[in-house]
DNA sequence: CGGAGTCTTGAAATATGTCAACTCCCGTGG
DNA sequence: CCACGGGAGTTGACATATTTCAAGACTCCG
């Protein structure tokens, strides 16, 4: 009931097409995907895959987020990813989970079949080698996490997620007005993945509100009304991070 | 001062032949980054290089410890990773660190120009294969290390680096001497990989210590007396990381 | 309109950090 | 060879950020 084999796009129309796995294929290695591809989609709360199991495919995420999360026996969980728009699920090489992957909204997948996909990375090489960058990339943003969750104060943590959301929803700020932002998590997900309580972000997200530096328009919007004080708020290097 | 050069070793002598990044090439391969590899030594406390340094190498430790670590403003750093003999350092398509590379004890690399490894990738599929793999393996040494630093307690965090390092050892426990290991490195490294302080690693550690689990020799060797109850004091499930 | 999940806020508890004194080593130079 | 000095580590007392526990408010949806 919680997935759903959803219709087909074509690659060219796709809204990821230039940042996931295939953003560097011409437009040959194009049809080969499509060839195999298909979709399948999740609903809000669901779960795409437990730790331990085989998950038959790999994929894309082309609407929605997911999060990666590990549990401890005693129920302490930790996110140690966020799956959104144009990241890949799975792992080429091992079909096993090392951690529970659960839809934090609807998601849909942009899947293949992991043997055939794994022939794939073999033999094209714009594939693999835009596997290795994104590998890499994934690995340099678990480490400006791992600096986040061993150093930073509780403060620091969601003023970097805050900014973390505002960089990725790749939105073009071309007048001054604040835009509407969604937080894709609960506060107890946002927490998860910021080593906190869900308390202790609510309470640093009321502190952000009442410093004037973000405006809620419910409980999952926002729009940040000062950039720069997000950032210094953030904990991270004067120049670092600036998004515009 | 601080860099020597040092004599070659054959690749089929290396003693990371088999777990380093060219643990798949087969013997024409071997010959061709024999012909191109070269050694760089550092001393123990010396820099690799800094956050925003340009490194003109790649390259797989050969013998020896080195930290990646990244500093905030005000000082608080945080150890991202741990370079032990066969991990490789450098990531292609990129030149320019975003951490400190510090030599924590004598390291030697062996190390290949930039621009020539990165055309090897580029035509070699068990150097790019392997590629891949060994920056997933990190990936996920990553993210355990991100349930350590958002979840686990101070006693966790130290039984699961002191497990960590018995794991990476390579040593076969044929009878039941408890073996002597080593400590690469200094309290103050150690909190900075643990996100605690140093005071709270030396607490913890005579903790262990005073419960019979381990035994010090010196302040940088030790013996486990009791790997059931280190694991046992690590935080991770029952069966997940048994050693032996 | 009711109820359940989600979120906020307060008060008290606690794990870890901070500050400080002291010890232990090890290498150096007299 | 010994004394010295300094870095590294240990341990204690106190401070504090965050968690824990608890009560209540908001919101969505039946």
């Amino acid at each position: 009931m919680n997935v759903v084999l959803t219709e087909r796009i074509k690659c060219n129309d796709c809204p990821i097409r230039h940042r996931a796995i295939c953003s560097s294929c011409d437009e040959t290695e194009l049809d080969t995907l499509e060839k195999v591809k298909y979709y399948k989609s999740f609903t809000a709360g669901s779960p795409i895959g437990y730790r331990g199991d085989s998950l038959g495919f790999v994929g894309s995420v082309v609407k929605g987020v997911a999060t990666l999360e590990k549990t401890m026996e005693d129920g302490r969980t930790q996110t140690v990813g966020l799956l959104l728009p144009s990241d890949f699920l799975g792992r080429p090489g091992r079909s096993t989970l090392d951690y529970d992957v659960t839809a934090s909204t609807d998601v849909t997948l942009c899947c293949f079949e992991r043997g055939p996909f794994e022939d794939l990375v073999g033999s094209t090489p714009n594939i693999s080698s835009r596997l290795i960058e994104m590998a890499l990339d994934e690995l340099d943003a678990a480490r400006d996490w791992m600096l986040l969750l061993g150093r930073k104060t509780a403060e620091e943590r969601v003023a970097s997620f805050i900014e973390m959301i505002a960089r990725r929803s790749h939105i073009e700020n071309t007048d001054d007005q604040p835009i509407k932002l969604v937080l894709p998590l609960t506060r107890e997900s946002i927490a998860n993945y910021l080593g906190l309580t869900l308390e202790t972000v609510s309470r640093q997200l009321s502190r952000l509100k009442s410093k004037g530096i973000i405006r809620f328009l419910d409980r999952r919007h926002f729009e940040v009304l000062d950039y720069q004080a997000l950032h210094a708020s953030s904990g991270d290097d004067a120049d670092g991070g600036m998004i515009f």
